[in-house]
DNA sequence: CTGTTTATTGACCGAGAGGTACAAAAGCGT
DNA sequence: ACGCTTTTGTACCTCTCGGTCAATAAACAG
């Protein structure tokens, strides 16, 4: 009933986030964002109303994806602690060739407390992974693998705020190794006191 | 010889500061600065050549002032745990009313790896506070305040981690109590196991 | 094929960013 | 008082940001 759309806006989403990713949201031009979609500037504001507008998009979507690639991998098999550090590895950017630090952390730094929209979106994703943390962590003394006096919720902050911390420390271009190192060191706090495994 | 400078370059570098710290770089104006400074453009320019130029002397200059206050902090007597405390209260803006976070954190997180006068001012600071962590926890042990078998490096590390992501996690305007907790908990930790006083 | 509806393109626009130019002013030595 | 030097204030300039708006194109209903 009427022309349709030559690109996907979940995609286009997408591509924004990449963009916006490279700098902050300020530095980011309405010409980097229709050279990054590859679509003209009239069907950008036609589409999304505002730069502002696509960058709370990509704020939902970056969160999103978050909550799956952590889902997925906290619920592989095995070693609830392996999990674990697969799951900082990931969130931190350990696996990444030179990692951009978090989306989420650097919108909140950017923006800060007035801002509505990138605090909610923070807030979900802090406490999606402090949760998970914590599932996790609950899982794993279940299981005997870490010892069970563990103070599970004040464990997982710890872990949040650390991966957070991780985040920013790679972001500076310091060696990767260090942090590697950081979060070996907890997990092996983790695992010190450890009762014998059942299996 | 000339006509003096009618303001103190550094009581401006001072001014600038709190005026960059309010947004990003890239988000302040040099409108805003000259409001904040209470100078005019010409004299901006002149004496600072650019605003990246300013910029850049906050940065050294923030650094400056947590090594001052950080280090006037850990040298008070008493219990080194205590003064750990005080010192990662201080880091995180526990004691200010709405933190923006830590300048450097958030310049880091605009900036990104290939800013190298944001780096180096980074790595600077956060040797320094790792540093400064492991010099006070050092003498922790030898206080038998935390117990002797403590990894202080890896620890050190870990409380840099974790007073980072505090700051950011105390920016999104998430309540203050939980970070408390959080650290409160963290050292809670480093005494668990501490040997008998000495005194 | 025509009409209706919606998407796309790219020219255009007001505003403000970031910075420069320059005349006037304020010291100082003599 | 008079240069000489450096700072100051303000007008000015260019360029890009963030966004709008016709004109045009593509789909489909009938």
């Amino acid at each position: 009933m009427a022309r349709p759309m030559k690109f996907e806006k979940n995609e286009a989403v997408g591509k924004a986030l990449e963009v916006f990713w490279n700098s902050s949201y300020a530095a980011t031009t309405p010409q980097e964002l229709v050279e990054g979609l590859g679509i003209g500037k009239g069907s950008l504001y036609n589409t999304f109303s505002s730069k502002r507008g696509l960058y709370d998009l990509t704020l939902a979507e970056y969160v999103r994806r978050r909550a799956e690639v952590l889902e997925a991998t906290l619920r592989r098999p095995g070693s609830r602690i392996d999990a674990l550090a697969a799951g900082i590895a990931v969130l931190v950017g350990l696996d990444m060739a030179n990692p951009k630090g978090c989306f989420i952390v650097n919108a909140v730094a950017e923006h800060g407390e007035g801002d509505t929209v990138v605090a909610d979106a923070s807030a979900n994703l802090f406490e999606l992974i402090k949760r998970t943390f914590g599932t996790c962590l609950e899982a794993a003394v279940q299981e005997g693998e870490a010892r069970s006096d563990l103070d599970v919720d004040q464990k997982a902050s710890e872990l949040l705020a650390i991966v957070i911390g991780s985040s920013i420390l790679l972001r500076t271009g310091g060696d990767k190794s260090a942090v590697e190192g950081l979060v070996d060191g907890v997990l092996r706090e983790l695992r010190s006191g450890e009762k014998a495994s059942r299996s």
